[in-house]
DNA sequence: GAACTTTTTGGAAGCGCTTCCAATTTTGAC
DNA sequence: GTCAAAATTGGAAGCGCTTCCAAAAAGTTC
């Protein structure tokens, strides 16, 4: 492999000019440009961005820890940030959490011990004490789908609470009185905040949160079903089931069906997050959208931005969940 | 940060010593380990990594380039990937070519420009050729989901002939004599291959493909039920459709059930490659295994054994499809 | 304790690039 | 043509580590 050196030679000019085409920096003659680029072409230069990485101190990799690889949301997002990244000649490092606190912080440092420029979070377990300490670290952090007032600037989010009270409210301007909720694990902050807007939406219509409608799920598919069947035992009746995320709706929707009822004639199901799946389900789901794609976009722009001092682009650090009607919820 | 130089200073060893601690040599006495370790706790040494890549020409980081970061197949291999790679201390950089030849090729640039140790590829419109070439290079590549004779050590692929075989001969084993085929893109070799599995188990049965009942889709979701309602204009009469994959194939039951027929009564449906929301559809989907997470994890390993020379294990190039009975097909 | 062998240590070069500083050349104004 | 300012270039140090080589220390054998 070329190395500098070499074209330095070949061009017979200095290292330093050599640098200075390189990195495309101002104060280079048109003459020396060419002499340089015709050798490198020559040699099949390519600049070796190690070592590129220990002279500038820049690695140019984006971290990216996220609770699962997988998953439908996960997906999303991932795809996303290396796509706005790549096309800034960035990359990205991902690595996994697990919703495990201690996983999470070993993947917070193995990204840091890469020397990542800047990382981009999506978890469950770690505090927002530990988060809002770690963003005086030197490697500036993002944070996707928690709002930590202490740094807000690097907090991308959407308003849980209020998805949680248009889909509430949705589903009771449907006609529908007796609500089941399927929560995801209340120690989650957007699980907590989407059940505090469904009672918010009860509230306002003078109905009463029913705690023995209410099941805690982990937010994956098994705990849909599961808390149906839960839910059924109690003997309690209920027309609509409120689920917290579309993977425990899909699962929702299943145990209903194992209990010999209908959807959405004999119960009605609304997800959250709108994963693309949502519409392959039958009935297709009611579901709120989360718009994770632009959310992650938006959180690789603000690094572009403020680590790489890219040219301005405008940062918006709140989105909006919105219904998206499909067939899963019935008039009553 | 603290340096190998201040740990060197403070432990009153040379550098060499430290370096040495730091990578586990032999021939370190434990004395002066013990100081050095001391020291590097006492500063809160973190090496860097960056220039340990450059002074060892070894990056840990290991390029993984898919057609798409998202979607459920490749979300478990990514994750499957990165798991393995961690526990080793290697990274995982992703990247995605969208299944254009001009963007694969520039994913595989990239990723050789990051200084990556290895690469893990599963694309779809690059050449055998380009990949035979390629492997010739510097950077050892390894190749999931396609057999390419000439470098078969470094590929880890499934029987899709086999696996198409299975799906077909299943259905045609439940009494069907009428089958649709929505095939994959043509110029992937996996749906070339599993389209004539499709054919053996036809010939075997002494039953004839009908050009009329076959559609090539392109493995998304629409195609599936865009495929139904080209099949279902040929006024041609079919009591199952067998789908190259389960996008397709919860595309297919969406149009299915859009021309008011039922599943599986009216017309069943498999699918193949088993991801994981192929039981959340309803009836829940007959698919074949494609067992991405074994494989992925091969592909790992296979890096750990011959790029880092990890102690062996043994590695599996070939893989087996395996039909998962669910509830999509019925008997006649 | 001499003569070897083996283990442990330190020194120094070098990985391929960036960047600061100073030197040189070019440009422009008069 | 002169002089100052601006643009362009080259030199050299340094980023933080690995690794080769030789020197020093420790063990072994007789």
């Amino acid at each position: 492999m070329a190395t500098i050196y070499e074209v330095s030679a070949l061009a017979g000019v200095s290292l330093s000019s050599v640098s200075r085409v390189l990195n495309d920096h101002e104060h280079v003659s048109e003459k020396t440009k060419q002499k340089v680029m015709a050798a490198m072409e020559e040699l099949g230069y390519r600049p070796n961005s190690v070592a590129r990485s220990l002279a500038s101190n820049r690695s140019n990799s984006i971290g990216v820890l996220v609770s699962e690889l997988h998953g439908p949301f996960y997906g999303e997002m991932i795809s996303s940030i290396e796509m706005e990244l790549r096309k800034a000649g960035k990359h990205a490092v991902v690595t996994a959490g697990h919703s495990v606190e201690k996983s999470e912080k070993e993947g917070i440092n193995f990204l840091i011990d890469r020397n990542c420029d800047a990382i981009i979070i999506l978890i469950d377990s770690l505090s927002n004490e530990f988060l809002i300490e770690l963003s005086k670290g030197s490697t500036p952090i993002v944070i996707l789908n928690r709002l930590i007032p202490e740094i807000k600037e690097n907090c991308f989010y959407i308003d849980n609470e209020l998805g949680g009270y248009l889909a509430t409210k949705h589903i009771i301007e449907q006609g529908h009185k007796e609500l089941a909720y399927i929560s995801g694990p209340l120690f989650k902050q957007d699980a907590n905040e989407r059940l505090n807007g469904h009672k918010r939406a009860l509230n306002e219509a003078n109905l009463k949160f029913d705690e023995e409608l209410f099941y805690e799920g982990d937010f994956l598919t098994t705990s849909g079903r599961v808390g149906i069947d839960h839910l059924i035992k109690t003997k309690r009746k209920f027309t609509a089931a409120v689920c917290a995320n579309d993977e425990m709706a899909s699962g929702a929707m299943k145990g209903v069906r194992d209990h010999n009822m209908s959807i959405p004639q004999d119960c009605s199901v609304i997800g959250f997050d709108n994963v693309y799946f949502a519409n392959y389900l039958h009935p297709e789901l009611t579901t709120m959208n989360y718009p994770i794609k632009e959310m992650a976009k938006m959180s690789a722009q603000w690094i572009l931005k403020n680590v790489y001092k890219r040219p301005d682009v405008f940062v918006n650090n709140k989105f909006t969940p919105e219904l998206i009607v499909r067939d899963s919820i019935t008039k009553i």
